[in-house]
DNA sequence: TACTTATAGTTGTTGTGACAAGTATTTTGT
DNA sequence: ACAAAATACTTGTCACAACAACTATAAGTA
C-alpha cells in the first residue's frame, strides 16, 4: 500500500486484486441496504428478464447451480424475492422479485453505476471498449485452454 | 456461454469472471501438486523473499492477516512451510519455504507463466503494458474512493 | 410400457475473503 | 517506570465459489 512494488506484478495477481477491489467497494456502497454485490447481480437479472429458473439465473450470472441457490436463499430471507414451482416442469422453480426486491434494485442500480463509474474515472469510453474487448479475448482463450488440455 | 449475451455487460462483473476463470484455469495446471492458486502466491512470495512475518506476506500477497495465516495454516499441514518465532518480535513468526516448498515452487512457476501465457495470447507486449496501467489506474481510483467517502 | 439417460435442484465439503473481537507483546508518552 | 496505544497474530462468523454426490422429475428409447 504505502510502497508500490506494482511494476513486475502478473497480469492473473493484478485481476484478482482489482476485481476484489471492486467488490469491496460496492460491498461499502451497498451496506445500508443489506445487499451484497453478489445478491445484487442475481437481483439485476431478474429486474432485467423477469421470472426466469435457477439454471438460467446460475447462466446469467456466471456461477455455478448450488452458489446461485444459496444466494436465493438468503435473498428469500430477506424477502426480496420468491420462488414459485414451474406448471410443466414439477423439478424447476420460477425466480422472481417481490414488491421490497423491485424497490431495493432500482435503487441500488444508480448507485452501482456511479460507484464504477469511479473506478473507470479518467478512461475515456473507446479506452473502456478497448479493455472490455481484451478481457473477452481472455476469456476465450481460458475457455480454449480448458477445452484443449482437459 | 453458448449465445453471447455479453456486449453490454459492466466492467465490474467482466473483470470477476475473468479473474474467477484464471484462477479455475491455474487451479487445474496445479491440480496434480495439491497446491491452489492462492496457496502458490504465497509459496511464490516466500521463494522471492525468504523468510518474512505474516503481516509483510499478507500485504504483499494482497489478502488480510487473518486469510493469510489460513492459508499458511494449510501450507504447513502440506510441509511447505515452516514458521519459526522472531527473534526479536516475541509476537511475530518468520514464515519460510521448506525444502519441499522449495521444489515445488520452482516446480509450478513455468507451469504459472506458461498458463498465463496462453490467457493473453493474441495480445501483443504493449497491449499487456496498457492493460496493467488500466488496471493500476482502477486500483486507485477505487483506493481514493475508499479513502474520500469513508 | 419399462428402462435408461438427462435435467433441475439440494446438500456436504473445502478453500478463499472480509470483518470483528480477542490475546500477547511491544512501543509510546508522560 | 508505568499506563495507554499500537502491533502481530488468532479465532469466530458470514458470504462466495467450485466440486462431488444425492433426490426427484422428465425425456428418450427399446
Amino acid at each position: 500500500m504505502m510502497d508500490s512494488p506494482n511494476q513486475h506484478v502478473s497480469i492473473g495477481f493484478l485481476m484478482n486484486q482489482t476485481s476484489r477491489k471492486i467488490i469491496h467497494l460496492l460491498m461499502h456502497r451497498f451496506r445500508e441496504y443489506d445487499v451484497t454485490p453478489e445478491q445484487w447481480s442475481v437481483l439485476y437479472q431478474l429486474h432485467k428478464s423477469g421470472g426466469i429458473n435457477q439454471k438460467e439465473l446460475a447462466r446469467r450470472t456466471a456461477k455455478d447451480q448450488p452458489t446461485t441457490a444459496r444466494i436465493l436463499d438468503l435473498l428469500i430471507k430477506k424477502g426480496l424475492i420468491q420462488k414459485q414451482m414451474s406448471e410443466n416442469d414439477r423439478r424447476a422453480f420460477i425466480v422472481s422479485l417481490s414488491e421490497k426486491g423491485k424497490e431495493i434494485t432500482e435503487q441500488i442500480a444508480p448507485i452501482e453505476e456511479s460507484t464504477m463509474n469511479e473506478v473507470i474515472g479518467g478512461l475515456a469510453p473507446n479506452q473502456i471498449e478497448q479493455l472490455k474487448q481484451w478481457l473477452h479475448q481472455m476469456n476465450e482463450n481460458i475457455d480454449a485452454a480448458m477445452n484443449s488440455k482437459e
